[in-house]
DNA sequence: CCTATTGCCGAAACCGGTTTCGGAAATCAG
DNA sequence: CTGATTTCCGAAACCGGTTTCGGCAATAGG
């Protein structure tokens, strides 16, 4: 893989191609061949393929920064990460971010990123990228039920898209899973499987896909005719030890659940930590079944059974969809969604009753 | 939490302070401000401080973007990462991007982050962010022993900076964590718990730690009088799987070690499977000692005993350097390394004489 | 005391774009 | 054929900086 470093030296480089070069190409001024590549409606139809066709041959991309200072806008894209839950959002992050880079360099659009550690320092950081115009637009991964973000970015309209869902959706974008749906299929899975007596592992509350899969849950309880038992409920276990916590709780109780529904990965991994000191053995004894679709969910014993995320993907969609919003088009075409992938790895049999 | 929208709102906004603002407070031109912000000596001393100060008074800092236009450069940090080897990055990341942006945030520097899927990819990736000067410098993270990033940029005279070392470092600004000393005091402290047969599991033999971690090791067993035993060596071992696979062959050796060096932590925690699996319980039967720190370790039984990266730090270190290196200060300032921490969670014991 | 430096700053061009404004040519109405 | 509109583009200002150039005043040198 060889490439010469003409054409690509930061200094002597051949220099770039300027609006100036593509006019003096055409013979027009640079008024309007920046009218034209706009395309701004006082410029003959004739006009504007000539210039485009002529920056296209001459390979002809205007400089943002140039772009910027005139418009503000710099076509980049804003991140801010919150070290406060970077546990969470550590196993997906690389995924995240190809997807988010991915989505902003098909429009030639760059992604700037920058951490906090405090929600004050959050505020300061999103300030200071929007002040310096290093970022047009943010996304917002991990969305709270109230999350100060998107009040805050909301209040000053700028633009935004939310990784999640809220139901008080004014000014929002925003990309969602159907966490939902996969927890309800999960239970119907387990279901067709004889398990009646099933539990239910919930992530961390305050994000908004805590309320929704609890949904989908007892969606999922009501279609398959079963009822849902408060005892066998948990919440806000995110992580393997929380989970083992709160799986102890579920598989001590005088009626043990048969299978357990985990809205977090490292939550299931916990539950089996807790069924392995029980002597029990999943699927044999216990099913389980999770979301997110982490990696370390292919190496448990068994093979975690999962709703995978596809990351990248949201990244990549992400990307697009605060394009659009920066470029003003209407909210109401700015909100998708995207199913959950079942992978079935084995941590789910048939339910057994246990003596 | 309340913020208010004032001096936030993109549009609106009270206006930027501009440097004409800075100027005629002060009842000079923009061009004296610019030059005594920049520290041209042309300016007093007086009126470099008047302009100083009053800037600070201000709020005043010059816009990226304008600057950019002129001089090329907009105080940006450019990362790209590889998602080729994204597992292998994947649970240092988070912690790396944040010690980045403080780094870069400190300098008043930001930080562009790409991504790329193949080596043309990554290339182009390059190209563009440096044609579209959306950065000045590049941080590489796990750079390679012949890393086609590293040639490239030096040939471009792109300036940047390495995570890790070259012996051929010609033009090149690094830091580095002495994965080396790690290695042989890892071997020093087994053979103060009297070990004498201790084998080494290294990591991906591409990149530059492996070389320098080897030779620390042997280092540790020259200094503990030991002899190395070419067959209780392994190489490429990154992974759990890699690591249970590699520990088997160690385990299964007509003289098995009593000890385990790991170049890499995901390995030992393959090692522990290849033990459970043959009945050898750590620490007593085996000794296992291992590098990275990854969150993991924490959890794995017994919890493992390890020499941790400090990756903020490291994030923050590299973004200080390639801001000085794009300043254009001298190379050999700017070469930087850290020892990695010993955190001793009980998975190394005395040594038995095994059956 | 007069000239040659030096120190220090203002004027103006420039960077690569965008945007306002005005006017020439072409079209339309009468 | 003339006058009023449109259509379409050029001229020039502007954005917020940097940099070159030149000149004035103060200092140094003779």
């Amino acid at each position: 893989m060889h490439i010469s470093a003409t054409r690509f030296s930061a200094k002597d480089a051949h220099r770039r191609v300027t609006i100036n070069d593509v006019a003096e190409a055409l013979g027009l001024t640079k008024s309007t061949v920046s009218r034209a590549m706009n395309g701004y409606s006082d410029i003959s139809q004739t006009t504007q393929l000539r210039v485009r066709r002529m920056a296209e041959t001459m390979n002809y991309m205007p400089l943002s920064h140039a772009q910027a200072i005139k418009t503000g806008r710099t076509r980049s894209l804003g991140l801010v990460l919150q070290l406060s839950d970077h546990d969470a959002q550590r196993p997906f992050l690389a995924e995240f971010l190809a997807g988010l880079s991915a989505g902003a360099s098909a429009e030639n659009w760059t992604l700037t990123v920058a951490a906090s550690d405090s929600d004050d320092d959050m505020i300061r950081t999103f300030q200071s990228l929007l002040r310096d115009g290093k970022a047009d637009g943010f996304v917002l991964p991990r969305t709270m039920n109230d999350d100060p973000r998107v009040k805050l970015l909301r209040e000053a309209d700028v633009p935004f898209v939310m990784f999640g869902r809220q139901d008080d959706a004014d000014g929002c974008a925003w990309f969602d899973i159907l966490g939902e749906d996969a927890m309800r299929d999960a239970v119907l899975h387990l279901a067709s499987l004889g398990h009646e007596r099933i539990g239910f592992v919930n992530g961390a509350m305050q994000y908004n896909y805590a309320p929704l899969r609890d949904a989908g849950f007892r969606d999922g309880m009501a279609q398959a005719g079963l009822t849902v038992d408060q005892a066998l409920i948990a919440e806000d276990a995110v992580t393997i030890e929380d989970g083992k916590r709160v799986g102890s709780l579920l598989l001590d109780h005088p009626e043990p659940p048969t299978a357990i529904v985990c809205a977090v990965d490292f939550a299931a991994l916990g539950i089996y930590h807790a069924a392995a000191e029980r002597g029990l053995s999943i699927p044999q004894e216990l099913s389980v079944i999770a979301y997110d679709g982490i990696p370390e969910g292919v190496h448990a014993h068994p093979p975690l059974t999962t709703y995978a995320v596809d990351n990248r993907n949201a990244g990549m969609r992400l990307a697009t969809l605060l394009i659009r919003r920066i470029r003003g088009e209407d909210l109401v075409n700015l909100r998708e969604t995207a199913k959950a992938n079942f992978i079935d790895r084995g941590s789910t049999g048939p339910a057994v009753t246990r003596p």
